[in-house]
RNA sequence: GCCCAGGUAGUGUAGUGGCCCAUCAUGUUUGCCUGUCACGCAAACGACUCGGAUUCGAAUUCCGACCUGGGCGCCA
């Protein structure tokens, strides 16, 4: 029976497992070979004088990369990496693999981005790829408990659609039979429908799509977006559940995957620190004009460089809150006392922006108008507005970006790191 | 969309007009090597993105195409 690679401990006795070459160091009587699972290595040394034929010949011919099955008995020496080793019995190629390798999985030689995403099945034999990807695993599984604990309702809806969600964003057209569709820039208007439908809370980790031509390491074409939306709560609510969320998914991440953050070199994997300050936004953009050589005004969205010096300033996660009403989306809710500002909020971490959101008018007749401000056309929007005619509740709620959060977390120079195949405008394939 | 940088063996690089039928590392192949852990030693193999121009001479200069990285705007 085979067994996982990290299974195998000095006291195993008899051992099978299966992998693939990792590294192969043959002194002549003696050859090393460094098999690797996706749970770890082990190092099988076949002592050429005492080994069988079959033995001998399989590791001879051998190349990296190929797939093995070793069978054998586990001996404890202090030399080996983990405290032991394997003596093979049987060393059997289950899989051949052609050389050279398009990319080195052991990396003694660096590949570019570029190389490694054309090549991503073998860049992700890597540990340190792999451990990435094990990570975001354990971090949605965080994230998706954190949910059903609450007793939210997770629900999924349409990438394809017929109309923009909040104008602006640019979107991919799509063939839809004879009509005119596009994919999906957010999952917004119907995660709000369903607060007219009595969900109450709600959640959806889904693909969205943005056909932005921008060429930044965080920017995706296609990205996971983690969605929220709560009946009868405003926006002090939703973000007390974000900031729960984040950290509650660092602390899961933290106590779950000790041997895949070492693989990362992220040995002081700090969880951050509740509560997260809530800056106005007239005090971001204050310190913002103070630390820019750009003039900044108030009415400005936070340029990358403000962002850059606010995070700066604040040195973790934190919300900007209060934003004008004119540089938010027609969703968002302006005070009651204040219309000039609205109860919008973006979480922040110092690197980027991970989540927006906002309470969100839940009013047919001012959303009508909020619409018409941000000149857009109430009745391209009907579908959404109808529902807001027959018992909207009050309702808040945002939308934190998977990538963003899983690059922030692991101190990932580029948001492609985080997905599998990431997507864009020059990468379509694989 | 705008701006900057770049494309040299499978991979990562050096090379700013002749010293380059191209450097180094890794890799692959062969030989030697019984405790390696980036094993070591020796030898061999393998590359200037494409098209045009300038020049006695181009990897190197110029023009165009294609491809790529990054910044900005904007955003998750």
């Amino acid at each position: 029976m085979r067994i996982p690679i990290q299974d195998v401990t000095p006291t195993t006795g008899m051992a099978e497992v299966i992998g693939w070459v990792h590294e192969v160091r043959d002194l002549g009587g003696l050859a090393f070979f460094l098999i690797r699972d996706r749970t770890g290595i082990i190092q099988v040394t076949i002592p050429k004088k005492k080994a069988s034929k079959t033995v001998l010949a399989a590791a001879k011919t051998v190349s990296r990369e190929s797939i093995v099955r070793v069978k054998g008995t586990v001996k404890a020496i202090d030399k080996a990496p983990g405290g032991r080793e394997l003596i093979p019995d049987i060393f059997e190629i289950m899989s051949v693999s052609e050389s050279p390798l398009p990319l080195d999985v052991v990396e003694k030689v660096p590949a570019e981005l570029d190389t490694r995403l054309d090549a991503r099945f073998l860049d992700l034999r890597r540990p340190r790829v792999g451990a990435v990807f094990q990570i975001r695993s354990v971090a949605m599984d965080a994230i998706n408990k954190f949910f059903f604990d609450r007793e939210f309702i997770q629900i999924t809806t349409p990438k394809i659609v017929a109309a923009a969600t909040e104008g602006g964003t640019e979107l991919f057209p799509i063939a839809y039979f004879d009509k005119e569709a596009f994919l999906n820039q957010s999952p917004q208007l119907y995660k709000q429908m369903m607060m007219a439908a009595g969900f109450e809370k709600v959640f959806e980790i889904g693909p969205i799509f943005r056909a932005e031509e921008h060429n930044t390491t965080k920017h995706l074409n296609e990205a996971t977006s983690i969605d929220i939306e709560i009946s009868f709560a405003d926006h002090y609510e939703v973000m007390q559940i974000l900031e729960d969320l984040i950290i509650s998914t660092y602390e899961y991440v933290k106590s779950k995957c000790n041997d895949q953050l070492a693989n990362l070199d992220c040995v002081d994997f700090m969880v951050p620190k509740a509560p997260f300050p809530k800056l106005p936004y007239v005090d971001a953009i204050t310190i913002a004009q103070k630390k820019c050589e750009n003039k900044i005004k108030y009415g400005d969205d936070i340029s990358t460089a403000a962002e850059k010096a606010i995070g700066e300033e604040l040195g973790g996660h934190y919300f900007i809150v209060d934003w004008p009403t004119d540089i938010r989306p027609y969703y968002a809710m302006p005070y009651e006392n204040d219309s000039s500002i609205c109860k919008a909020f973006d979480l922040m971490h110092p690197r980027m922006e991970l989540a927006s959101g906002a309470q969100r008018v839940h009013q047919h007749d001012l959303l009508v108008q909020q619409i018409k401000r941000k000149g857009l056309n109430p009745e391209s929007f009907e579908f959404y507005l109808h529902p807001f005619l027959y018992g909207m509740p009050p309702h808040a709620g945002w939308g934190l970006g998977a990538e963003r959060l899983v690059m922030t977390m692991l101190n990932l120079s580029n948001v492609r790191e985080a997905v599998l195949f990431p997507r864009d405008m020059h990468r379509l394939v694989p």
